[in-house]
DNA sequence: TACGGATCATTGAAAAAGTCAACGATTGTT
DNA sequence: AACAATCGTTGACTTTTTCAATGATCCGTA
């Protein structure tokens, strides 16, 4: 991402017409916000990526790497050492699958949790600071939309 | 990004609260956003980026590398490269900044101009495919808290 | 029940993208 | 005139992404 960390005033190639392209201002949001996140991420030794796949972890929801893999949008193989990582650390084992053996189901540890609730908390400061632009209705309405989206 | 290209079923793991997470959210419908956009601009030697820098230089707004690299949330160096390779192609020249003679002011030429109409037709669809979901307000409602969130 | 094709996690290699520091040329400021 | 800052460029380096191959396991079907 470019290396502006602050970027206040409209651009002025915000007016031609791809800036109402909605492929660019996703990556572009995306963009901004990764680096906030990450940023705020970094004093638990967490990154995007791994912040998600820890918050699967802890949900109860028992998700499989395949699943994390889908939901995530990332390789599987990305997802192997993306677990990797958060269980030498601690936060996150893996389980062997119910009905398919195949399958690693990646569940929290105590720790895994302790971190993610902390976590969570720093970065939910970070998204009010991306959509501090935006209304509390506008801010959910772009959730809902986003949500139908991808999934109808 | 992941191997499916066609996900129609809600999966398993959006019930988790992260489902709703504004950060993974933007992640996933720029992931297959742009897993479509690149696939349509294949047949025009283009990628999304590539294509966002030629749609500036065919904006007439007489884009310099740094404002380029500022909009598009990408490394100057990395404008370098784009730049020369839609240079080598005959789809954009360099000219040198009117004010400052450091800049370089990208423009397209006739050729450039042509494939991005093209292109630009064939990304169309894309777009449309990919917010299937949404009502044609809601398009418009989606382009329109992104651009506030971006900038105000 | 056994075969064959598909799926899961994993590995490793190759390609692409991102990050960063340094440089010459130019600018604006003091 | 001197100085720091900015622009584009280069090159090195790291990270991320992509892809094919593999062993283990599952499932459908003969």
């Amino acid at each position: 991402m470019g290396p502006q960390s602050t970027e206040v005033e409209t651009p002025r190639l915000a007016a031609a017409k791809i800036g109402s392209d909605v492929g660019l201002l996703l990556a572009k949001l995306h963009a901004t916000g990764s680096l906030l996140n990450n940023k705020a991420l970094a004093d638990y030794g967490l990154r995007e990526r791994s912040f998600s796949v820890l918050t699967l972890a802890c949900s109860g929801l028992e998700p499989t790497q395949r699943e994390l893999a889908d939901f995530l949008s990332l390789d599987p193989s990305q997802v192997v050492s993306l677990v990797d990582d958060l269980e030498h650390r601690g936060l996150v084992k893996r389980a062997q699958g119910k009905q398919d053996r195949r399958a690693k189901i990646i569940v929290s540890t105590a720790e895994g949790r302790r971190i993610h609730n902390k976590a969570r908390a720093g970065l939910e400061v970070c998204e009010q600071t991306q959509l501090a632009a935006l209304t509390e209705d506008e801010n959910v309405q772009l959730r809902a939309l986003l949500k139908k989206a991808l999934w109808g």
